[in-house]
DNA sequence: TTTGGCATGTTAATTTCTTGACAATCACGC
DNA sequence: GCGTGATTGTCAAGAAATTAACATGCCAAA
């Protein structure tokens, strides 16, 4: 019995299922209890129960899951089997990485284009695309619509540079910059990615673990 | 009267406080309650003075917060005025970038040394320090003893190198490899990174969408 | 084909997290 | 100085998330 609305709860724990019935898949593993299941991915079989039935039966009762057709099936929800088209923006350090760090095709997208404003880097390939001047931008998106943008630009330009890319059809963005995007509009998707405070509640825990050693 | 356990929940928030906090002082506002910075930040006062209580009272009744002691003091609780030294394992795309792109020296940290197995980018430069080989890890543990490891490597060596690195005296972990790791020691500190599932979190957000409008 | 045991789906209980409310207290203007 | 208005710290209520419990139904073995 599918939910109405999922919560974000169990959505952020998806990809994770994900990508362990991946790797039981590699291994051979052919079907898994929740029980087991819970056990490798130190959770408890009573959540991954209750997450998988937001979105409906995919187990059966006395044999557990079907791991490549559980797998399948949470790869629908998450969309890997779509052909989304992603751009990505400021390609410094940081969006070089991501273009050749990130494997878009195994996650339904293909990156298509990459724009950068610096003059002197233009021409150059990264993963197979070469790097555009973001003054192609426009005509870019009108010929090509692209749904997903990727931005690894300075703070300073991240909110300007999202509402033209909004006009431009964009539906959602992976935010690298500094900075909380702020989209007026209900119809697009925004995932903040900020490694520095990431890394903070690594420092938090390490101070903690330090005073309490005291 | 500060608790005794933080919840996790409150501590992913605090980087972001301390975030919009430093961002307010180069703006030059000294003084700020916690109605206008729930405004700020999309939140509610109500939760921010729940997640400063944690530590202490920090506010002043009839006045708010002073910005500049706020953010000091936060600042202190996440450990930006500690002098912690980090090593970075793995400098392929990824790790050149991290070393580049984080600015450990405002978050009490020093990155000093960037270590690779593959030998043709030894003595390599990235962020002013010589890419070293992997097999002199130990050494330079043993004499410099950092306590952070930025791991950016594979994950079929991950979980090893971890270990290893454990017994060398790190104490902290910020994981960039696709993998979980599991630390059984107790006094571990770890941080999984997981780009790909981020990702993820946002195609179901666009796929939920399209579904949504059709 | 039948039976026993196992694991799900689902409901209920518990715990955790968030929001609301308000008394206590302080700043600031007069 | 004094009183008013503002804002905190804190407690209580409400909402949400997690865990536990169990009846139902299916697999597998005999």
């Amino acid at each position: 019995m599918p939910k109405e609305v999922i919560s974000s709860s169990v959505i952020k724990r998806l990809p994770r299922y994900y990508r362990f019935l991946g790797e039981l898949i590699k291994q051979g593993v052919t079907r898994i209890s929740s029980r087991e299941l819970s056990e490798k991915m130190c959770s408890t079989a009573s959540q991954i129960r209750q997450d998988l039935n937001c979105f409906g039966g995919f187990g059966q009762q006395g044999y557990g899951y079907n791991v490549l057709e559980l797998h399948e099936e949470i790869g629908k929800i998450l969309g890997v089997d779509r052909n989304y088209k992603a751009i990505l923006i400021g390609a410094g350090n940081l969006g070089k990485a991501i273009a050749l760090h990130i494997d878009f095709s195994k996650r339904g997208c293909s990156l298509i284009g990459i724009f950068d404003s610096n003059s002197s880097i233009w021409g150059q390939d990264v993963a197979g695309i070469k790097i555009s001047p973001v003054s192609e931008l426009d005509s870019f998106c009108l010929s090509e619509k692209p749904e997903i943008a990727v931005l690894c630009i300075p703070k300073q330009n991240a909110q300007q540079i999202a509402n033209r890319l909004v006009n431009l059809g964009i539906k959602a963005f992976w935010n690298f910059s500094h900075y909380d995007l702020r989209i007026d509009y209900k119809e697009i998707v925004v995932e903040n990615v900020h490694l520095g405070d990431s890394f903070l509640t690594l420092t938090y825990g390490l101070t903690t673990l330090i005073n309490k050693a005291q």
